[in-house]
DNA sequence: TAGATTACTAACCTAAAGGTTACTACTTAC
DNA sequence: GTAAGTAGTAACCTTTAGGTTAGTAATCTA
């Protein structure tokens, strides 16, 4: 009961977990880095890709990654104008994040299909 | 533009991490993971290690873990009935996620601040 | 004998993330 | 000449996760 030390120690790495989820536990926010990473660097590209993704909150979300260093938003000036996101090195970061995420809930599809089969 | 394969796998990676999200994504879901390894088994003292977190949310998180086969609640009988939540071997597949999003938010935590400096 | 602790639940309320619809102004394709 | 694509924004609405308050019944503590 009550270890102190660990109890510390436990209420640091929730802190950490607390400051990576509010930046990056939106539900679009890192499905739109995924889709960055796979190469759409333009919006519309971008909504296309992102099954169900509104353009409000794209643009949001979009917006929210320029600003935690994430993305560049470039305009090509033309006709018409181009305007591009590009992932920045900041979003190299991510990458274990990332890669444990999508491992993990490959996984867990695969395990709540067996349970399911395992219960008929 | 419009690699479809590529579009593919990327679609495949954002439903992996839909997946994903949608189990380990609430709010209080990976805290209360964290502060069970910690050794945190008892209601009350889960509650009072986790800073902020309801009697009700904390209640409901326990049973979204037991339901998803992370958590067994152990009921022993007694004056007074003690219970306890045991966290079970599935959690451990957990620990990349974790770690990742721990040292992820560590380190982010870092960059926030040196980037207030330099603008001071 | 008032207060704390045990493990919760019921009823209610709020905020904010997200969803919907419509619209811009221009260009290219059919 | 009309439909679709370019990159969004404005205004509005809804859902729901989470927050708040209060209370249970039994025991122990100051």
């Amino acid at each position: 009961m009550g270890n102190v030390i660990s109890t510390e120690k436990c209420r640091t790495s929730i802190k950490a977990l607390e400051d990576a989820m509010y930046v990056i536990g939106g539900k679009w926010t890192l499905r739109v880095i995924i889709a960055l990473k796979d190469g759409h660097t333009r919006f519309n590209d971008l909504q296309r890709t992102i099954d169900g993704i509104s353009a409000k909150v794209l643009s949001g979300v979009l917006k929210d990654l320029e600003e935690n260093g994430f993305v560049k938003r470039k305009v090509e000036i033309g006709v018409p104008v181009v305007v591009e996101y590009e992932l920045l090195s900041y979003a190299d970061t991510l990458q274990d994040v990332l890669s444990a995420l999508v491992s993990w809930g490959e996984m867990h599809r695969q395990k709540v299909i067996i349970d399911k089969d395992r219960t008929n």
